[in-house]
DNA sequence: CCTATGATGATCT
DNA sequence: GATCATCATAGGT
């Protein structure tokens, strides 16, 4: 007998936590993207936290510009940042306000909305690949910077909104070491995922980019 | 399965 | 000019 998710809205309280409490109660939730197409919906089962001003491996680090100016705002909101020259990716802004912390959304596993997904990710060669990967979700969702600093506590009739889900009990978390994060960031074990679940990246360590001639 | 590399442009120094 | 919270592809095992 299983739970069936919970479809309320997560409170913006959620998110006013330390981002070490958010990032792991993330797993399981349900991400909304409401397009124009109609709703493609996903289960959170991968993320990263980003610890602000404290932490080397944060946009915030260096403090505030305008790229990362919605991390120094209130929780609850969305941070979508372009990288690489192609790509973005999607960050839930937490509490308290002012320190500039975040959650990267890493991966998922689509429920609804899969067809959508499909056609925004045709290199995709299963469906548990659509959202394995920053990037990749946030092309499979439609996310890009026109969605950077919504409210995600509005309710799904925003174009991004998460609900309760089903959160994952601790004894299924995983954690380690952040992804392509490298220096004095790479020591802290702030990568989370849900054990054993397919939709998860594959571990990469950073690399120094060789010099271009 | 794995590793290596080019793509591509905003941002920061 | 260098870096970047990445990905798709090519080719080897």
């Amino acid at each position: 007998m299983t739970e069936s998710p919970d479809r309320r809205p997560l409170p913006r309280d959620f998110f006013d936590r330390p981002v070490l409490e958010v990032a792991p109660d993330l797993l399981g939730r349900t991400l909304i993207r409401d397009t124009d197409d109609g709703p493609i919906e996903l289960r959170l089962t991968e993320v990263e936290a980003y610890a602000g001003a404290i932490d080397p491996g944060s946009h915030a680090f260096r403090g505030r510009t305008d790229r990362n100016a919605v991390m120094f705002g209130p929780p609850g909101h969305a941070y979508v940042y372009f990288t690489y020259g192609m790509w973005h990716c999607l960050n839930l802004v937490c509490g308290p306000e002012g320190m500039a912390s975040g959650v990267l959304l890493r991966a998922g596993e689509i429920g609804v909305g899969v067809e959508l997904a499909r056609k925004r990710r045709l290199s995709a060669r299963h469906d548990r690949e659509l959202a394995k990967g920053p990037a990749r979700l946030a092309t499979a969702l439609d996310v890009d910077r026109a969605l950077n600093g919504t409210d995600v506590c509005a309710g799904p009739e925003a174009p991004l909104s998460i609900l309760a889900g089903t959160p994952v009990p601790p004894d299924q978390v995983r954690s380690g070491p952040r992804t392509g994060v490298g220096g004095d960031g790479a020591v802290h074990p702030w990568r989370f995922w849900i054990g054993d679940d397919p939709s998860v990246s594959p571990y990469r360590a950073h690399a120094p980019r060789k010099r271009r001639t």
